[in-house]
Order: structure tokens, then C-alpha cells, then sequence
DNA sequence: ACTCGAGCTATAAAGTCTAA
DNA sequence: TTAGACTTTATAGCTCGAGT
């Protein structure tokens, strides 16, 4: 039986708040309930979306100084009331990575998201971002130089005991806490920026906020049967195992004896970077090549298991049990938490947020962006009368690679019918004219690693291996690609010599990101380039389906792809104005710097969609 | 005053997956 | 090659109490 967090009284300052509605700008921080109901540890219970808001914090200018008030739960319909009119006024609402405070304030508003938004989290990496810089609330005030007391600090560590606190501590800290945001943002409000690159991020921030809130339904009833099925199929393989005498196999150490003491497989042997031991165990190994071998040294990974499916093993059957039992038990652990995140109103409300280094956003609580597609699809699907679509752009990094560089050679094969081919015939010269139609499809295949694989530094040596060549042919092959796109090996050069003197590059909008080794700079010119692109169509969409009073809206960004919820009714308008949209994000001029110009491809495609994001949902042609 | 081990907690490392 | 989130397991470090 656990005691309630908070006793009586509950805090609501009528006065206070009234004041609050006026400012013109308004800091929140909230505290969530940090213990899981649940069995055993949760120590991140309070990031999820079930976690229930205790204590709501605001601060705001009056005067030219700061004040504070604080709220406390049991919320009644005054607070949401109270939000509502916040969210929805002509004030700008400040949050330290506003993406989780709005998504759990939602739940008290009935989804209503704040209008206007200033995230001083991802503000910090647009405004000022720095090399292996922290972006947490006390490491951007440091930055700002903005002195904050040693109590706050020091009660930063006991967030996750937030409820072992004396009450009043707690209020303290989270009034504290409301206030340092406002401060960074007074601090960052001056700092000269780019006007056009903020806007963008406010807008930004207010549609990932909107998407967190909405969410996107769990079809659970498909869940729950597909959990019954996989639960049937994980029992008979625990029991088969366990015959054969591996008793527990959740266990890497179990694992391992199995494999070498049971199975009698040889133990492999060591070399420095064998991908059959585990990092320790190469360590420990380096240091002491004498010693002997350890359960603990050796690497039960997929990969491991599956080599040796591969060889002709009087054993084979028993390993594919392993090796099923490993998937299985990860795709259950997948979707059992699932379940518990929509545990409230079946949805998922993944919080995704401008937090990576290259500005690409990133996917937590739950992590969506890493769905293994056809095993998830029909998890989540479209409210009734929606579908969801995923709409992707068509080689968007080598495209983005042409168009910053301006490398003519590139958007001309970008423009070809088969880029790949085309690819090919630059690398392969006079074998690729003479070869016919079977070897062409071999040397296609050969292009098409050459080109990802070099486009984010792969090496020589690499590139060789998994292509089956030698590595002098290997050479040659990155040679000639640097050949042929001569103006984009001066720029990625150019690019290099920068980030070596600097630390920093500017993408293609002058957003500026800090990168951490040269060896990475290409990669972090194309990468963040689309994102950027990603990130302006998805404002540009959810603004048009908005001011055109459509229903249909964005439910996910996935790096180069929208995931839309299309209204049936809508279907044809949406998509062909999310298409139009997305291939119009990059202006003109700079689309026209090569010739041919860059012309970006963005469409959905149906008969995917039907296997992926849009199974289990209506398509245009099927009966309801 | 000290050791030792149980039991707990927080962190680190390894391994799972994705995107390009 | 890079970027990322997350889960599970192992381990380091802590407190506490029994025993020397």
C-alpha cells in the first residue's frame, strides 16, 4: 500500500495565476509521480506517459523581476482550465525540453497544446552549441552564465525521489527550476540570431509538442494476440532448450557454455577485433593473451548464433531454436511495453524532439523511429476513418549531397532513371558498356554499396571485404567515384578542413551543428541537410492540412519520411499536397545551382504502405 | 574499531533494434 | 561508417547489522 504523494492542502494561488495569464511570456516545469505502481524497479517510471503530473511550477516576468507560483495535485478542473487559457492566449510558454512537460500537461487540457512555444533545450543546440556540451536545465545556464545555488544543484540528483522529499523542498526545487528557464531564455532572447532559423524551430517545437499529445492509436486487441501466439511459440522453445540444456537462456553467460560446453562448438579463437567476443573479454584478452578463455569473454549475439547456423552443424536444429527464442523474446519485450505505455487511453504518445547532434530528432517513451517494419506493422494504425502513410523522399542524402556541393556530375545521375545504374556505369567504366544484362544487375549491386558505404567513410579496407574484392580494387573504385563527382571530393575535403580548425560546419539553411571528428563531416553535412528539409516540410504540412480545416495530420517523423493520418475523405488532397510540400521545401535557387537542377522526389507508395505503417487500415480499393 | 557479507541502488557495458 | 533509443545483465559502491 503506498501513501499518497502529496497531503492535503493542495496549492492554487487564484491570485497568482490570474497575474500569470498576463505576462507575456510564461516558464513551466512540472514533477512527475516517480514510482511505477507496477512489480520490481522502474527507475525512469517518471519520463513515461502514465506517469501522473504532481506538482506544476510557473514563472514569469513582472516588473523586471521574477515570480513564481506553484500547483499541486490532485488537479481539479480548474487547473485545466487554468492550461487551457495559457495554451491557448497570445503567451509565448517556455519549457526546458517542452516536448515531455506538454505531453503530460495534455492529459489535464484534453490535449490542448500551447500556441506559441520556446524550448530552451533545443534552443540551446540552435543558439549556442558547443563540442560534448551537455544541453541539461544547470549545464545551459552554466553556459549562459547564470548562477544557480548549491541546493538546486545538489537536488538534481534525487529527482527520481522526488516523493522522499519534504513537500516544501519539492516546490522549492520545481519553482527554482521554472525560473532558471525563464532566465535562459531573457539570456538567449539576446544572443543575435538568424530570426527565419527561430521561427522555424518554434514552429518545430509546436508540432512535435501537438504530436506527442495526440498520439497515434495501439491496435490492441492485435497486440494482445500477437503476445498469445508469441508467449505459445517462446514456451515450447524454453522447453525445448531446457532439454537440451540450457536452462536459462535470458543469461549471455548460460548462453555461452551452452554453445561451447554443451553444443562442444570449438571456442573460438581470439584476435583483437573478433566479433565473438565481447568488448571486456577482448580487453581482458589483450592484456593477458595467455589467460584463460571465460563464459563472460565470449559474445552471444545474433550474429555469433547465426554463423553458425550457416555452416553445416550436426546441431543446427537446436541453434535455431536459440536463435527464434532471442527474437521472440525481444519482439514480446517490445510490445508488452507498448501495452503499459497505453495503459491510460491506448495510445502511444512518443516524445520526439530536436536532440541530436546533426538536428536530427530523436524518438523516446516509446522509441518509434526504430520500428522493424513488416514485424510491427498493423501496432499502431490510424483512428477510425484514418490510415496512416508513410510519404519518404527518393534518395534524399545523395540528393542533398549534390545540392551542397553544387557537384553537376551528382544531380545528373540523381536525375537518371536508375540512379544506381548510372552509379555503376561511373565506377565500372568499359566493364559496365560490355556487360550484359545478368552481370550489369551483379555490378549494380556492387554500386549500390560503393555509394552508401564511402558516403559515410567507410575505408578501403571495408569496402573490399564486403564486396569480395581486393583491396587495390577497392581503391580504384573509391578513386573513380572521386573522379567522377570531382566539385562534391573538393567540398567534402573543404568540409574536413573545417570541422579540423573549427569543430563546427553550417548546413544548408545555417543551422549550425557541431562535429565531433573530421572523419564524420560529410556525414553530418548530408545527414543534418535532410533533416533540416524533413523538419520544414513537417511545419509546412501540418500548417496546410490546419488552415485548410483538414483533419488529416502528421503522426511521426522517421529522418526522410512523414508518417501521415489520413482521413479517407481526404485521401487524393493530402497526399498530393504533402508530396507538393515536400518537394518544394529547398528554395529554388539552390535547387538550380546544378545542372541538371536537383528535383526532389517525395511520394507515398501504396502498395508498401498496405504491408507496412498502413496494414490492418483502409486503402483506397479495399471494402471497409 | 574493524571486517564481512547481504541486500540494495546506481551506473556501465553489452546487446537489441532502427535510420541513412 | 555515422546517428540514435532502449533492455538486460554485470558490477561497483553504498548502508547496515552481525560478529570479532
Amino acid at each position: 500500500m503506498q501513501l499518497p504523494l502529496f497531503e492535503p492542502p493542495v496549492h492554487f494561488n487564484r491570485e497568482a495565476l490570474g497575474r500569470c495569464l498576463h505576462a507575456a511570456v510564461v516558464a513551466v516545469d512540472i514533477e512527475t509521480e516517480t514510482r511505477w505502481p507496477g512489480e520490481g524497479p522502474r527507475l525512469d517510471y517518471g519520463l513515461s506517459y502514465p506517469a501522473d503530473v504532481t506538482i506544476i511550477a510557473l514563472a514569469w516576468e513582472e516588473d523586471h523581476s521574477i515570480l513564481t507560483t506553484v500547483l499541486t495535485a490532485p488537479f481539479d478542473d480548474r487547473v485545466g482550465e487554468f492550461l487551457k487559457d495559457l495554451f491557448a492566449g497570445n503567451t509565448l510558454v517556455v519549457a526546458h525540453n517542452a516536448v515531455f512537460d506538454i505531453r503530460q500537461l495534455s492529459k489535464l487540457t484534453g490535449g490542448h497544446t500551447p500556441d506559441h512555444l520556446w524550448d530552451t533545450y533545443v534552443m540551446a543546440r540552435l543558439l549556442h552549441p558547443a563540442v560534448n556540451a551537455s544541453y541539461s536545465l544547470l549545464a545551459v545556464a552554466a553556459a549562459l552564465g547564470i548562477p544557480v545555488s548549491e541546493d538546486q544543484q545538489s537536488l538534481k540528483s534525487q529527482r527520481g525521489r522526488l516523493h522522499t522529499l519534504p513537500l516544501s523542498i519539492a516546490l522549492d526545487y520545481a519553482q527554482a527550476d521554472a525560473r532558471l528557464s525563464l532566465q535562459i531564455y531573457q539570456q538567449q532572447r539576446q544572443i543575435p540570431f538568424n530570426t527565419e532559423l527561430i521561427d522555424w524551430e518554434c514552429r518545430a517545437m509546436r508540432e512535435y509538442c501537438r504530436m506527442a499529445a495526440r498520439g497515434v492509436r495501439l491496435n490492441t486487441p492485435f497486440v494482445e494476440q500477437r503476445l498469445s501466439e508469441l508467449g505459445q511459440r517462446r514456451d515450447i522453445l524454453v522447453r525445448r532448450l531446457a532439454e537440451d540444456g540450457l536452462t536459462t537462456p535470458g543469461s549471455p553467460k548460460a548462453r555461452a557454455r551452452y554453445l561451447y560446453e554443451t553444443k562442444g562448438i570449438p571456442l573460438p579463437r581470439y584476435a583483437p577485433d573478433s566479433g565473438y567476443f565481447t568488448r571486456a573479454g577482448r580487453r581482458r584478452l589483450a592484456a593477458q593473451p595467455d589467460a584463460e578463455i571465460q563464459w563472460s569473454d565470449l559474445s552471444t549475439r545474433t550474429d555469433v548464433i547465426e554463423s553458425y547456423l550457416e555452416e553445416h552443424s550436426p546441431y543446427r536444429e537446436r541453434l535455431q531454436d536459440l536463435a527464434d527464442y532471442l527474437e521472440t523474446d525481444w519482439l514480446m519485450s517490445t510490445l508488452n511495453g507498448l501495452l503499459e505505455h497505453a495503459v491510460l487511453d491506448g495510445r502511444l504518445h512518443s516524445l520526439v524532439t530536436i536532440a541530436t547532434d546533426t538536428g536530427r530528432r530523436a524518438s523516446s517513451y516509446p522509441h518509434m523511429q526504430n520500428w522493424k517494419m513488416p514485424a510491427m506493422a498493423g501496432v499502431a494504425i490510424g483512428d477510425d476513418g484514418f490510415t496512416l502513410v508513410e510519404v519518404d523522399y527518393s534518395n534524399a542524402e545523395n540528393m542533398m549531397a549534390a545540392l551542397i556541393s553544387a557537384d553537376s556530375n551528382l544531380s545528373a545521375a540523381c536525375a537518371a532513371e536508375d540512379f544506381h545504374s548510372t552509379m555503376a556505369g561511373e565506377y565500372f567504366g568499359a566493364v559496365w558498356k560490355e556487360a550484359d544484362s545478368t552481370q550489369r544487375q551483379r555490378l549494380r549491386t556492387m554500386a549500390k554499396k560503393i555509394t552508401y558505404g564511402t558516403a559515410y567513410g567507410m575505408g578501403a579496407e571495408r569496402l573490399a571485404d564486403s564486396l569480395g574484392v581486393t583491396l587495390d580494387e577497392a581503391v580504384a573504385f573509391i578513386r573513380a567515384k572521386d573522379a567522377a563527382f570531382p566539385q562534391m571530393t573538393r567540398l567534402r575535403a573543404a568540409a574536413q578542413q573545417q570541422v579540423r580548425q573549427t569543430g563546427l560546419l553550417k548546413l544548408w539553411t545555417g543551422r549550425q551543428v557541431t562535429v565531433p571528428t573530421a572523419f564524420v563531416a560529410w556525414n553530418y553535412l548530408c545527414q543534418g541537410g535532410v533533416s533540416e528539409m524533413l523538419k520544414r516540410a513537417l511545419v509546412l504540412v501540418s500548417e496546410a492540412f490546419e488552415s485548410g480545416g483538414m483533419r488529416s495530420h502528421v503522426a511521426l517523423d522517421i529522418h526522410d519520411a512523414l508518417i501521415l493520418e489520413v482521413a479517407h475523405d481526404e485521401w487524393d488532397q493530402a497526399l498530393a499536397l504533402t508530396s507538393q510540400i515536400m518537394t518544394s521545401v529547398v528554395p529554388n535557387e539552390l535547387n538550380h545551382r546544378t545542372n541538371p537542377p536537383i528535383r526532389w522526389r517525395a511520394h507515398p507508395n501504396l502498395a508498401q504502405n498496405r504491408h507496412k505503417w498502413g496494414a490492418q487500415q483502409w486503402h483506397p480499393g479495399n471494402d471497409k
